[in-house]
DNA sequence: AAATTACCTATTGACATAGTAGGTAAATGG
DNA sequence: CCATTTACCTACTATGTCAATAGGTAATTT
C-alpha cells in the first residue's frame, strides 16, 4: 500500500507543475487546491526540499517551487524517497538484513519479478505524463 | 508491502504441494521446514481452511492437504485473500468509500493502471509456477 | 512594524503487524 | 480405553507506523 506520503507528494508536485508560471506558491494554496490538511503537507514538503526536489522561499511572496521542469521528474524516484522504498517485500527492501533462506527461498523470485515490474512501471513515468489527466475541468467550457 | 501473513501463507501452500504425496502434513513439519513459528502459522492456517485452500483433520496421522492440485491456485487468489485486498492505495480497495475527488484527480489513472499490473501479475502466477524454484537442493547431487 | 510565509520540534490517537500464551476438541495407535 | 498427536479456538500484547495536530521560531516583503 502507497501512503498517503507518497500520494499526497506526487500531488503537491503536480500542483507546482501546473502552477509553475505564477512563480512561487504558497502551501496555503496548494493545500486548499488538494483538500489536504496545510499542516500535514509541511511535513511532507519539508522532505521535498530535503530531497531537492523543490525549494522555498520565506516570507511575502514566497511559497514552493519545482527545481527542474516536470518532464525531468520521474514518478519512482519521487515515490521512492517518500516511501523510503518502493520493494514489496521486506527482503528485497535497500539496506535489508540479508535473509538466510536467500537462494533456497521459492517465492523470492516471484518477488523479485514483482519488484522489477514495479520499478520499472514508476521509474516509466514523469511527472510531466500526469498532468492534466482529471476528468473535470479547471474553469470551463 | 505485503505482509507476513500473505508471504508465509503462499509458503505453506506451497509447501502442501511439494508434499502432497505423503498425504496430510502436520503443521508442526511445515512449520519446521519453513522456519516459522507453528503458532503463528496456525492463523495462517485457519484462514487458509476457512478460505477453502486447504482442508485439516485432527488426531494422530491428520495435518493439512490442498484442496485442489496446485496448478488450480492462483497466487493472486491466495495473496488477495490474505492481505484483505491487493489495491496499493486505498481509494481503490474493494469496499472503500468513494472519493470525492475521483473524476478530479489526476493521479487515480496512475494508482489504477498499477492495480491492473499488479492484478494481472499475481492472477496469472500459478502455485504450479513457483514450485522447485529455490536454488539449493533438498538432498542432493 | 505588520503581515505573510517557510521552517522546526514535539505529541497524539488509532490501527495494523507479528507474534505469544494457554487452552479445548477430535482422531488415532497401541 | 487411554495416551498421544494433531487441529482448532480465544485472548492478549508489544511494537511500530500512519496520519495527522499543536504551537511555536525564523525569514522576507510591503
Amino acid at each position: 500500500m502507497i501512503s498517503t506520503k507518497g500520494r499526497y507528494a506526487l500531488r503537491v508536485m503536480l500542483d507546482l507543475a501546473e502552477h509553475e508560471s505564477a512563480g512561487f506558491i504558497p502551501l496555503k494554496d496548494v493545500a486548499e487546491r488538494q483538500e489536504i490538511s496545510k499542516k500535514y503537507l509541511e511535513i511532507i514538503v519539508r522532505e521535498l526540499v530535503a530531497a531537492n526536489f523543490v525549494v522555498g522561499i520565506s516570507g511575502k511572496g514566497g511559497g514552493y517551487r519545482l527545481c527542474r521542469s516536470a518532464e525531468d521528474y520521474t514518478v519512482g524516484e519521487i515515490l521512492e524517497r517518500m516511501e523510503g522504498t518502493l520493494a514489496t517485500v521486506a527482503c528485497l527492501s535497500a539496506g535489508a538484513p540479508l535473509c538466510p533462506r536467500t537462494g533456497s527461498c521459492e517465492t523470492l523470485p516471484l518477488w523479485a519479478e514483482y519488484d522489477k515490474l514495479t520499478h520499472d512501471f514508476f521509474y516509466g513515468k514523469r511527472l510531466s505524463d500526469l498532468t492534466g489527466h482529471g476528468q473535470a475541468a479547471h474553469g470551463g467550457a
